[in-house]
DNA sequence: CTGAAAGCGCTAACAT
DNA sequence: ATGTTAGCGCTTTCAG
């Protein structure tokens, strides 16, 4: 292993000296030919800092925790990129753990924090488990950023313009001709499932239309929840001509119940759902959908994490660019008839 | 911070003594007094090892590296969840990379490695991107092991069974009476397309069936493949009345376009596929699938890799554990009529 | 403008 | 059976 001071050696100057010019120190003052010497003695040996000296002195791991509830899910992967992304050009690492673990045993988290192994963390807590499993990280000394979930508390959050999402979901059914729109949404107790609820509400009553109790179901994203509120949806009444639906997995789960009582999509109602994943292009038939800047979350997680790092005031931001976009497939169509369950 | 020294001030023992009772060190000769004091004296404080300074010290980062060429595939959750579970028994922790930044931009790795902040490699190549990616790592001095490839060659590999899951699939079919089965393949270039190939031609003649060229594809693993290797074989001749889809993301595409054709599953054509994921229980009709021991072969891996670290040579594990099994749900059934494409 | 030196917290070899 | 000590490779204050 070559270390800083082979190189050092070699550009005849101190270790101190080579550490400074290669870190890029901004208070440097070095002559460019001092400089010049140190890069090209460091490329020459093909210098590489070793990481666990660097940690220990400045005590920082450069690692980040990402911690979802499910890896499965639509929103993960994007989210996850993002982050990579961003990650990647600050030089962090990001490290993979499922939130589970933050239900079951919190320790895990406590211990790797404890250890210095990681520098902040960015977590979606599941829907079903709430405000007590954070507050357990709050106390702890790592900066925190809570993804799609609730704004406004102690720990700085980063959610997406849920509301926008499902307006242009809105539009699109109501500019096809529907004027019976229904909403399956996400469990109530969780704070993206009031936002996109509050959202759909508020963009039927920009469109004059009325909502109607008995066409939204609060079930939840998973696909064996779509389903259900479908169920749910028929024991009631009519169903409405159009649905928006607040995540593609449950879309899927829709879809299914939706052939299983041989209805068609698009024939007999519309369907949009939110989120944009390869799966969307892969139902019969190919669904509509509406694209949400996921990976723009993922970057911006890793950066207001890191500009978190003074203790500052927790930061609340809403991530609205790129705008939702909306991906018109086949599970959409101007309205025919209306359906008796 | 509470450090190590602080331990042994409490415990009245020295920060070598602590050190050795708490890493269980194997030569240790302590009183039982003495270690219940050191045991204690940390607990009170809340003693947690710094990392950095371990891995300094011991050269040992700690971080295994886990590289996949799509975080949204289906194969991906279960097989991270299983390293995950591993890794944490050892106290190891994963760090997520995609694939990509090979092809591009192998730096990342190696720079990441140079620094020393990664023991080891689980990797999971492309179908795409083959040999010579594999080889930017061999020569860099970290233990790889390579998932779902080739084996046999000079780095350590961990492959399933897909044989066995493809007999499974066509066993299946067999049972309920059917006679012409097809297969939807992954590329030939891929080492799991061709034991997936294999596995389904040699179950085929174990049953005294016949294949036929024209009801095999080998278009790929995605939804939109899966799509093509639809339309490819309806251009054909006949369908059979059974399809196996080695991969449950293609028959994701296959359902869609079967749809799409207007045929019926599993009226006119049933299917079976390759990995059981949730969605298997969302698409219309649910899909039988063949579950495959994905979580142990995470886990595997994360072992595969410790056991490697001195230069020992490279192992060639077949994970035949559990068994693969069959998920039995609406996408098969009795063959009824046969199709004309 | 550059060098010297201390020390981050831990472990392992060597003493006792 | 336990204590001492050197040093992992780097950064950074303090001198020069």
């Amino acid at each position: 292993m070559v270390k800083i001071s082979d190189v050092s050696a070699r550009a005849g100057v101190s270790p101190g000296a080579v550490s400074r010019v290669l870190s890029g120190d901004p208070t440097l003052r070095v002559s460019e030919e001092t400089r010049e010497r140190v890069l090209s003695a460091a490329r020459d040996l093909s210098y590489v800092p070793n990481h666990a000296a660097r940690a220990l002195r400045t005590s920082r791991s450069s690692n980040l925790a990402l911690i979802v509830p499910d890896v499965t899910s639509a929103v993960f992967a994007e989210l996850a990129r993002g982050a990579e992304e961003q990650a990647g050009m600050r030089d962090l690492t990001i490290v993979l753990a499922r939130a589970e673990q933050l239900d079951t045993d919190s320790s895990w988290l406590r211990r790797v924090v404890g250890e210095g192994r990681i520098d902040g963390v960015i977590l979606q807590v599941p829907d079903s488990a709430p405000e007590s499993s954070i507050e357990a990280l709050v106390d702890r000394d790592v900066p925190v950023v809570l993804i799609n979930s609730m704004s406004g508390g102690p720990v700085s959050s980063l959610v997406l313009d849920d509301a926008a999402g499902i307006r242009v979901a809105v539009d699109h059914l109501h500019s096809l001709g529907h004027h019976s729109i229904g909403f399956v949404g996400g469990s109530s107790r969780s704070a993206t499932g009031r936002r996109r609820l509050r959202g759909f509400i508020d963009a039927i009553d920009a469109l004059g239309m009325e909502t109607r109790d008995e066409w939204m179901t609060d079930v939840g994203y998973s696909g064996a929840e779509g389903r259900q509120a479908v169920t749910e949806l028929l024991s009631r009444s009519t169903l409405p001509t159009g649905l928006v639906v607040a995540n593609l997995n449950a879309a899927l789960g829709v879809l299914a119940e939706i052939h299983a009582r041989d209805l068609r999509v698009p024939g007999d109602i519309s369907i949009v759902a939110l989120h944009d994943v390869w799966y969307a292009d892969a139902t019969w038939p190919p669904m509509t959908t509406v694209k949400m800047p996921l990976r723009e979350l993922g970057s911006e997680a890793v950066s207001l994490l890191l500009d978190q790092k003074a203790d500052s005031p927790p930061e609340h931001r809403v991530i609205r660019a790129p705008a939702p976009e909306l991906v018109v497939r086949s599970s959409t169509s101007v309205p025919t008839k209306r359906v008796t369950g």
